[in-house]
Order: structure tokens, then sequence, then C-alpha cells
DNA sequence: CATCCTGCGCAACCGATGGTTGCGTATGTG
DNA sequence: CACATACGCAACCATCGGTTGCGCAGGATG
């Protein structure tokens, strides 16, 4: 089985800005698109696309405030992406427990052959 | 500590296809390019430069061999992003459960106050 | 040896996406 | 009212995943 995930939400959490404005979500709380541009080397309108894609993929939901607008996570949804990244860690985490298993036997076989 | 991950390592593994790839060297063992790209939706060349990305970080190890030229997983680097993998994985975890029981502790208090 | 086939690399091109700048607009605040 | 600020929209650019179309080198086969 080919560990199928899904990839929209892999893709979310795939890029590193990404990651850091949940990062800073996860940290600070709620916050506005502009308050998290201020902590990020990227500008409010490249942040505010990726908080676009985080919503659209459920990660995170937006509340108009005002003239603001507040973002904060999605919890449940985040502990789903959480659990995939878990179970490919530990899938990948098992063939090479087995795949260095099988080069050890290979390599005794081998000796015992010389 | 915003859980500084090597960016590089991450976006290797970040696109689904290169995770196939991944997928079908851990599974079947090395393999060359044209007949990784025979058990994947994608050209040869799509493959190839999938193989170039991974080489470049050091996932996967090139070896020529007459006019094929095989690939093979570098454990000690696969090993790595695994455990990179596991480690935001982790951290994220970590991060949920305590953001849940703020929430609790909120929720009680505004509870006593009314 | 000549020929053919096959596996590969290189280059041009295309669409999506992460990023920027610039502008218009709506909501607060002096 | 005037000013500042937080936002959304649009145009534009670079990069990247993907494709097609070559050309070339290395083996099999006559």
């Amino acid at each position: 089985m080919t560990a199928a995930i899904d990839d929209d939400l892999w893709s979310a959490i795939g890029d590193p800005t990404r990651r850091r404005v949940l990062d800073l979500l996860l940290a600070g709380g709620p916050g506005t698109a502009t308050a998290l541009s201020d902590e990020l080397p990227v500008t409010r309108q490249a942040v505010a696309k990726h908080l676009g894609v985080l919503d659209r993929v459920g990660l995170v939901h937006a509340t108009p405030a005002g003239r603001e607008t507040h973002y904060r996570i999605d919890e449940a949804q985040f502990a789903r992406a959480v659990a995939q990244l878990n179970a490919v860690g530990s899938t990948w985490d098992a063939r090479l427990r087995r795949i260095k298993q099988i080069a050890e036997a290979i390599k005794n076989a081998s000796e015992e052959k010389n």
C-alpha cells in the first residue's frame, strides 16, 4: 500500500512559509494577516495567499472583525494533518528497518561465501 | 523554537511524485530512471528531474552501469529526513495538546463567571 | 563491420504557484 | 472631516513540475 495520503493536506503543510505561519498561529494564538507578515520574511500579500490556501483545505478559519480579519487554527483538521505526517514517518521508518535487515542478511551471506 | 528543519530536505520529500519515487525505490530496490517512470503517471524526463533533485540533496545515489543509470536510496540521509519528519510531527502534536489544555482552561473559567 | 534499438541527457516550451509591487477601498481615529 | 491602517484585487516575475522533441552513446543482431 502506497500510504494513500491526502495530497492537498500534505502540500498545504509542505510549503515552508506555510509551516511557519502555522507555527506562529500555534504559538501566539489567532492573528491578523499583517501581524503574521511582520514576523515573516515575506509580504502581507504572500501571507494572505497562504492563509487563503490554508483556509481552503480547512487548516485555518477566518473571522472578520471590523477592518481586520483574524485567523485561527482548526484544531481537528490540523490534528488530521499531523496524523498523516506521523503515518508517513512511521511507514518509512518501518521500511528503512526492513531494508537494513535485508542488507545485513546479504552481507552475512556473502561473508560466508568468502 | 521554530523547529529549524532543513527546508531542502523537507521540500525534497514534499513533492508527491518524489515521495512515490522514494516509495518505489524503498519497495523494489534500486531502479533505472525509465523503469521507475513505467510505474508512475509521469514521463521518464519528469522522473529524471526528480531523481536529480533527490540526488542533489543526497537522498539518492546514482550508479552508471553501461547505458543505464541505477539509483539507490541513501539510507543514512533518508533516515535523517524521516527523523525530521517525525520531529515536526511530534512538535506539532505537543503544541496541539497544549492548546487544547488552554482552551479547556478558558472554557472552565468562563463557565465559572457565568 | 553495419544496423538497429534502447536508455539517457539536453533544450524549448507550458501551466501552476510563491512572491513582489501598486492601487483602490473600507473601517477606525485625531 | 481628514488621516491612517488593514484589507482585497490585479498585474507582473521567477521557479518548478511536467511535457514534447531532439541528438547521442552503448549494446544486441544481421
